[in-house]
DNA sequence: GAAAATTTGTTCGTATGTATC
DNA sequence: CGATACATACGAACAAATTTT
């Protein structure tokens, strides 16, 4: 073998813990082609099927719940079946590695640099009417808590993901709201109202641009937006 | 109230399962400011805190270690910590979400457009001599594979990935390595010998433009050679 | 290196709450 | 409203793993 044992990354063998061989079970079925609501039967089943104790299936449940796989139903009809989508669930998984990464300010606003100049390229080929009056209504509604820092951090959070909405593409929603969130979790919103105002200014371009159908131009002042507020560092989150 | 009642998103109350009370609470004092490391205690002294039997902590415990936020050991000295970060971790969830989505070639390509070409130009502002180095290896041990698409594939997402390490910016890692993951995970690969020798030819350009520190010129080769893989459509998925 | 202590892993039995029919 | 099906929760016990003595 010409490769070096150290440079190869080992998978750990785990004998220890019966529940973790039927999570992976179930996990491989799952990729192997299940879909949302498609049933998998009981506790007491599953206990059956895979020749354990009902508590050890219970812990396997809990496991496959909190990545988000199977949904539980209590009483008749109920059981295990496979989850609905939640885009959430994959923003909280990436606000817990963020956080136990230690992630900067930096870091975040150079990702969201990355990302979001492209869904504003994006809805501005894309957007239905009803996704450029969702913007316009959303800017609107910025405007009014221009003074209340919270809130107009929150509703300025809202544009940015109606335009990540209109771009079409789940992964990159996914991506704007999962950097998103670990912003709002890990800093504190302190815009002071003349920034509110030049922030309502530049989102309101940003939707001109992506309804005039103009891909150009909706990235340039995206981009142009997001460089404004990176340099206002960590102090402010404004967005 | 201005608002209407219908567009309001309400959030369910759960009086059920008090697993998921524990779950929240430790999950809260770890946003709050709990480190990696840090010591939770035993199951027993859990149970006892809640005021739950250890059953009900357990489950809560399978749900924080699937969500990866704490680690279990057994024996002496074990219990209950905050884990480490895992950068595949929210890689998984991901996938799981993509999954549920039914995400498309298309997606995945046009987020991979939007966050590669910025971790390439960051590289090349960033990288060290390490960082060169691994990624010339990785481009020649990717041209020792042109033969073997699986192998192939998997040798050309590494230069991918030490593109992205080399960044310095662990949220367009954590991103890259997410999407990527769900790629190899979809889609089967399947390059010429003739593509594959195309794509190390890129790869060698875009290490070049790093090596050099020149920032436009990696985006631009980056760019340049998405475009020609996404053209390649689902049957290729040469990286 | 062997024994003891600590802690999770696993099981059974049972009782209770809740949704569906 | 009653019967049924199912998850939720508790307690007691033993097995297996790991660290300390």
């Amino acid at each position: 073998m010409s490769d070096e044992a150290g440079a190869i990354a080992w998978k750990q063998v785990r004998t220890a813990r019966a529940s973790e061989h039927v999570v992976s079970q179930i996990k491989e079925a799952f990729f192997a082609g299940m879909r949302a609501g498609d049933w998998l039967g009981t506790e007491t089943e599953l206990a059956q099927r895979f020749g354990v104790s009902r508590i050890t299936v219970r812990d396997a449940i809990r496991s496959l719940e909190a990545q988000g796989i199977v949904d539980v139903k209590v009483g008749a009809r109920g059981g295990l079946r496979i989850a609905e989508g939640d885009p959430d669930r994959f923003a909280d998984a990436l606000s817990i590695q963020l956080h136990l990464t230690g992630i900067s300010w930096d870091e975040l606003t150079e990702a969201m640099r990355a990302v979001e100049p492209m869904t504003a390229s994006l809805a501005a080929q894309r957007a239905t009417p009803e996704d450029v009056e969702r913007m316009r209504a959303a800017v609107a509604d910025c405007d009014r808590h221009s003074g209340e820092p919270a809130r107009f951090t929150e509703r300025a959070l809202d544009f940015h993901l109606l335009v990540a909405e209109a771009s079409g593409n789940r992964a990159l929603r996914a991506s704007v709201r999962a950097l998103r969130s670990v912003q709002m979790l890990k800093f504190r919103p302190n815009t002071s109202t003349e920034v509110a105002h030049r922030v309502t200014r530049m989102h309101g371009r940003i939707v001109d641009a992506i309804a005039a159908g103009d891909a150009e131009a909706a990235r340039a002042a995206m981009n142009e937006h997001l460089e404004l507020v990176s340099k206002g560092g960590s102090r402010n989150t404004a967005v």
